[in-house]
DNA sequence: AATGGCCTGTGAATAAATTGACATATAATT
DNA sequence: AATTATATGTCAATTTATTCACAGGCCATT
């Protein structure tokens, strides 16, 4: 399936948003489409989809362009949607419980198994079925539950030291929150996700665009 | 100051990165930095560092470097952080609660004046001192309180709707939490924060390392 | 005040990403 | 069945981004 020279991070980024248009148009039932109008949904180029979705097979045919339903499971298959992982989150403030909450992760495959946080006033308490758990036996339940995927929602003072943990408990990726960059092994996956540095950007263009 | 060529987004969006570091070394005390060390910190070349920052105009010393300080203020002013900027919620869910909450946003001179919801049982509720209102109220709140900065942390399929009740309101930009895309006039800022999107490119990754 | 080491700013070289162009295969039409 | 329209996959051209290399200015030391 595909070709083997390494995809380069800058089509990785984009393939999440071709999944998500084509998600919507297999919801209105529209079951063919082109990478012209692919395009105009997507603001990429014509010729920039092409090239993409060609980096990991041809899913097209001339004359017709693209089977929405099947391009749609090959990309979720790209991206690993097709399985399921377990995650855990360790801080259970605000951003913890929204992540907690949210049902689109679930459906996307990806369950949240417990919370953790330090603080004694919520553990025990639970976020829809997900218990808030003492940072204790987080290393414990990590290996008992072969959770793959550790959520850091904590104040950035404490998240080196979580990502410590979840180094030796064993999971295999982690997605951070907070707005510190930390260190792990190299083959350690790790997504950051900026929200101080997406307002920045807001801020710098607002800035531009009153001067 | 600088020159005036139109800087690149690739080049923005490094800028949030740099001016945290440079925060963080003021605090340490740390009053002057080499684009080297900086390098090291931030993962970028050295070079590109002083590219970067170059095309703002010529903040450091030859033989000497960068002046901590100096070079924290100025990328701080490049990034609009020497002003305040008003804004609202729309969502009053968990991630509209987080942001509420997070003090880093109100520090870094972003203040939430309301938040707007359309569900009655918690509209009159307070997150701090930040008090959930009808959306009812929402234009007329705008207006007389110079909101600059729209806010959605809405399910998606309400997100174009207050997209669109923000531009009539007359925001200058809205930052978008809501898993859709939104179309707004040209001369509307709009920054998403697309947590789908950084959830699957971990996906990607993980699967990718377990093949 | 002279010398040596350091480190920026910058132009040139290289690499990466995007766009353009088209041969060719399929679909749709007559 | 033949013809026309369509739209991919791909190679080439262009544009953008990154890295390299170094002249020259500043600091520190003596």
């Amino acid at each position: 399936m595909g070709k083997d020279n390494k995809v380069s991070l800058t089509v990785i980024r984009r393939l999440p948003k071709y999944h998500r248009y084509l998600s919507d148009l297999m919801n209105k039932g529209i079951s063919r489409i082109s990478s012209q109008e692919l395009s105009v949904l997507t603001g990429f180029t014509a010729s920039q989809i092409r090239q993409d979705l060609n980096n990991f097979g041809g899913f097209g045919q001339q004359g017709y362009g693209y089977n929405v339903e099947d391009l749609q499971r090959e990309l979720g298959k790209i991206l690993g949607l097709d399985q399921k992982y377990n995650s855990v989150i360790v801080g259970a403030g605000n951003l913890g419980q929204a992540i907690a909450n949210y049902r689109g992760f679930e459906d996307a495959g990806f369950k949240v198994l417990a919370m953790f946080d330090r603080n004694p006033r919520v553990i025990g308490l639970k976020i829809r079925d997900i218990e808030i758990k003492d940072m204790e036996h987080i290393e414990d339940f990590i290996k008992k539950n072969n959770v793959e995927i550790g959520i850091i929602t904590t104040p950035k003072d404490s998240a080196q030291e979580v990502a410590d943990i979840y180094v030796k408990a064993g999971v295999k990726g982690i997605w951070n929150f907070a707005p510190s960059d930390i260190n792990v092994p190299e083959d350690m996956i790790l997504e950051n996700v900026r929200l101080n540095e997406s307002l920045f950007i807001l801020s710098y263009f607002l800035k531009a665009a009153t001067k």
